[in-house]
DNA sequence: TCTGGGGTCCTAGGACCC
DNA sequence: TCTGGGGTCCTAGGACCC
């Protein structure tokens, strides 16, 4: 048996826990540089508001309800994620953290007792330690245990937590087909078109025909919802593939100078994360466009690959590289909007050399590297960095509506909650 | 005026091998 | 008109997730 424990408009949530006043309110979460609604709180989705729209288009709704728009914060959603997470662990150890408000939980050491009982027992537990609301699923695998969370979520009467009963029927027939975890917008449309609406239509359907017709994680979907595991729970996450770190920018950027630095401080934070995993990547890919919403005749969109001989995470031997593949391919008069860095091939453990390399130089790096880590560390991001990544704060994020990073920054914390 | 930032997997088709 | 039978690797595009 599997849970999922989901946390309920997650960076909502966190915001209100450090400012109770806004229990009850309407609230969005901005992207960065405050483009876009990325989170909301049930108050602003019952208003209409939706993930993904510009926050401009909702002007009105926002003013007349008295919407309470807040920037990201992701330095205190990412700490309280991991207080929820810890939480989780005591009650078993078999969790699969699966995105920042998400939790599969295997509920096979708690045999014998009462799983919803358990997971009641657990949400409260959470509530009270973190300020966090959860939803809970239960079910045989894991897309049941999603289904039942998007039914625990949908109907208050469930008091939090849902398991998928046997028969499962009327609970499945009660899910949507675009609901399904797995079965997204394309995919919804063209079930729809052959008179699928439902989970339990899902099940019904043969599972050959999915196949064909889809492909096989749809037929694992399937096979799923009628009760049969086919996605295991994955404590130890896999080796990542790729490593990509983009951004838009507050303002678009014409000169080489500023564009120039994006890209070194791209190149700075994904040659971090490699370290931080401990992990070399052989090919790095660049890229930076103008606004996708420009005129045709504004629009420019640039992009390279390199291979990085030998794979390195080595941060002045990736901004080198991305800057000499970058520079070729700016062009003066366009105004970008988007640069980004990506890493791919990446590997962990020994590392062939070339037969050129030169082992001293590649052990001073190592040495630097690591003191540079050190001293970021100790001292705070970016206390020490690369003159590449430059002084004219083109990678400064807007974001006017900033909550305080609580419980991550000395200078921030909370002074006094209860009013005195 | 203003439009996020990450990831994964699958499939089809083409190029190549014997 | 007829035109072998197996493989692998790579890439682009499209689907999905949060």
């Amino acid at each position: 048996m599997y849970a999922l424990a989901d946390c309920n408009n997650f960076y909502a949530s966190c915001e209100r826990v450090f400012e109770p006043h806004l229990e009850n309110k309407p609230l969005v979460v901005l992207s960065n540089n405050d483009g876009c609604v990325i989170a909301r709180s049930q108050e602003a989705k019952d208003l209409g508001l939706k993930v993904g729209d510009p926050i401009f288009t909702c002007k009105n709704t926002v003013l007349q309800n008295n919407v309470i728009v807040r920037s990201s914060n992701f330095s205190l959603y990412g700490d309280m994620s991991r207080r929820v997470m810890q939480t989780i662990r005591l009650f078993s150890p078999d969790v699969e953290v699966y995105s920042i408000d998400e939790a599969f939980i295997k509920l096979n050491g708690l045999k014998g007792r009462n799983y919803e009982e358990v997971m009641r027992q657990m949400r409260a537990v959470i509530l009270q330690w973190t300020g966090i609301p959860v939803s809970i699923g239960i079910g045989k695998t894991k897309t049941l245990a999603k289904l039942a969370n998007h039914y625990a979520k949908q109907n208050p009467r469930m008091r939090g937590v849902a398991r998928v009963p046997h028969p499962s029927g009327e609970m499945l027939q009660a899910v949507e087909i675009e609901d399904v975890w797995g079965i997204g917008r394309k995919w919804s449309e063209k079930l729809r078109n052959i008179g699928i609406k439902t989970a339990f239509d899902l099940a019904s359907m043969n599972s050959e025909n999915i196949r064909r017709s889809f492909n096989i994680i749809a037929m694992k979907t399937a096979m799923e919802l009628r009760g049969h595991a086919h996605f295991r729970l994955e404590q130890t996450p896999e080796q990542r593939k790729t490593l990509l770190r983009s951004r838009s920018f507050a303002k678009p950027v014409e000169s080489w100078q500023e564009l120039s630095e994006a890209i070194a401080s791209h190149a700075t934070r994904a040659s971090e994360k490699l370290r931080n995993e401990d992990i070399v990547a052989k090919v790095l890919h660049v890229f930076f466009h103008t606004s996708l919403y420009n005129q045709a005749d504004q629009r420019n969109s640039a992009h390279a690959t390199v291979e990085l001989i030998p794979p390195t995470n080595v941060t002045h031997t990736i901004i080198k590289a991305a800057l000499d593949i970058a520079k070729p391919m700016w062009k003066r008069g366009f105004k970008y909007k988007r640069a980004g860095v990506q890493l791919l091939e990446l590997s962990s453990g020994t590392v062939q050399c070339s037969l050129f390399d030169s082992p001293e130089e590649q052990a001073k790096d190592k040495r630097m590297m690591q003191l540079l880590d050190a001293v970021n560390s100790n001292m705070g991001a970016g206390t020490l960095h690369y003159a590449a990544t430059g002084f004219t704060k083109v990678m400064e994020m807007k974001q006017l509506q900033r909550s305080p990073r609580y419980t991550t920054h000395w200078d921030e914390l909370p002074k006094c909650l209860c009013g005195l």
